[in-house]
RNA sequence: GCGGGAGUAGCUCAGUUGGCUAGAGCAUCAGCCUUCCAAGCUGAGGGUCGCGGGUUCGAACCCCGUCUCCCGCUCCA
């Protein structure tokens, strides 16, 4: 059965390592969240994954660009303008007042009249750039990380000689103050984005935003995410952001209900325009063969990591309720670890002999590997369903003769018996040929 | 932000008219047994009962504060 409560979820990342809570030993704190020794290869996969299928095209190159970032930036993208302080708005006159200024009557100061419950726009982290903290100084942590990627469209693109269209991928932590927080990793205040800008001609821009989406739905499909489980949700009117012209979300079935992971928007030519307009620089583009010259408009994929390795736990995560089993039939990419060497029994020279082809394996892979000789074979099978370790390897005493090893495969629930000489050359191509 | 529930071992949880050295199952470790799918035997380690204060001869238990988590509402670029 699929896991159909969090709490399940929670207990297991924390008992195998995948996910603490911040901060644990002082009483935790609100909305953080570590990545232990599993999750954290998890989550280097998952990020490993999008950044191959994403910049080893030709016409998208990568980059990364800081947190902190000059505070007219977030002027120009619209956040500080509509992130602010708790505000109340007049219902009556639709005035909007800062909600430390209304006296204990709470009406309306201009017209007395009904005023709306207080609405939190301060999103955006605040620190202070340099050692005196005075308004001059004040910066933000980046609510999102696509403003690092709009300021330097042209440096980009000038230095990597990047025609119309092409796209520039990014991923980094980005920091809101959600005034709801929560669901375990789904909603956090600090939290890691992988986002992909493609600049487009005008015009030609529903042509690529449907691209993309196809694209990325497919992503998720190829590795291994239920098909049934996935939909695109198309944003209403009211929903849209300020920046965007079309936006759909992809979501995933959660416990928690059909919750958005990651959004392609068609976000215009706003954020270029701003820009423009606030730093007074050019950001043109000019097409060097027709001589046009044009601000692109932007195809944004906008992916939470965390989100999406919070898909990966509830997706892979299966319970075998008859024999009490958990196992994580992760795709084999994302998989933490991906083989496990395990001799029979603690006995020599089956261990030494474990370790040797352990050794072996390790010097001609980048597998991340375990290999485990506490408690009974079957036990260890276990540990190791639950960890979502595709392969495991049982050297037994027959092994020291005929050199050959067993192969149990996680998701076929087989066991093939191969010679030790071709064990890299067998694993390889499994990995190699899943897709 | 509001209301409700909860916080005791790595995990799941017992444990109050306040009173022995705070327990169980699972997990972990060591040894035995076992030639391919857990739970067999023997033993071990691990908790100042979320944190801080108070009441009391005595607090996991009562009181106050605080932090965190869960559910619902609200909110949600």
């Amino acid at each position: 059965m699929a896991v159909d409560d969090l709490s399940k979820l929670v207990s297991l990342c924390k008992r195998r390592g995948f996910v603490f809570q911040s901060s644990e030993i002082y009483g935790g704190i609100n909305s953080c969240w570590d990545y232990g020794p599993l999750g954290v290869e998890l989550k280097r996969n998952i990020k490993d994954l999008w950044w191959k299928e994403m910049t080893c095209r030709s016409d998208i190159v990568g980059i990364d660009s800081s947190i902190l970032m000059h505070p007219r930036v977030w002027e120009a993208s619209g956040h500080v303008e509509n992130f602010t302080d708790p505000l109340v708005d007049c219902k009556k006159c639709r005035q909007r007042f800062r909600e430390d200024a209304i006296d204990e009557k709470g009406k309306c100061p201009a017209c007395g009249g009904e005023l709306t419950d207080a609405r939190s726009f301060n999103l955006m982290f605040k620190t202070f750039m340099g050692p005196v903290e005075d308004a001059a100084s004040t910066v933000f942590l980046r609510p999102e990380t696509a403003q690092g990627i709009y300021v330097n469209f042209l440096n980009v693109q000038t230095t990597m000689r990047m025609r119309v269209p092409f796209g520039i991928a990014q991923i980094g932590k980005a920091f809101r103050n959600e005034i709801t927080p929560g669901n375990f990793i789904f909603r956090t205040r600090e939290f890691e984005q992988m986002e992909m800008q493609f600049f487009v001609k005008p015009g030609e821009d529903d042509k690529w935003m449907e691209y993309w989406m196809n694209t990325r739905m497919d992503f998720y499909r190829r590795h291994g995410i239920t098909e049934g489980k996935l939909r695109f949700h198309q944003h209403g009117e009211g929903e849209l952001a300020h920046y965007a012209k079309v936006a759909y979300d992809i979501q995933y079935e959660f416990p928690i209900g059909w919750q958005e992971f990651e959004g392609i928007h068609n976000r215009t030519d706003f954020d270029l325009k701003r820009h423009m307009e606030y730093s007074g620089k050019n950001l043109n583009y000019t097409d060097e063969i027709s001589g046009e010259k044009y601000i692109p408009y932007i195809i944004e994929t906008s992916a939470g990591c965390d989100r999406f390795l919070l898909v990966s736990l509830v997706d892979s995560y299966w319970e075998d309720t008859e024999n009490e089993r958990i196992v994580m039939k992760f795709h084999k990419d994302l998989a933490p670890v991906k083989l496990a060497i395990l001799p029979l029994m603690k006995k020599e020279p089956l261990v030494a002999y474990a370790k040797e082809i352990y050794d072996n394996v390790y010097n001609e892979t980048d597998f991340n590997m375990q290999i485990d000789f506490t408690g009974s074979i079957g036990k260890r099978y276990r540990r190791q369903d639950e960890i979502g370790t595709p392969y495991c390897v049982t050297i037994d005493f027959e092994s020291l003769e005929d050199k050959k090893v067993t192969v149990r495969d996680r998701d076929l629930m087989t066991q093939e018996r191969i010679p030790v000489e071709s064990l890299v050359k067998y694993l390889k191509d499994n990995f190699r040929n899943q897709n």
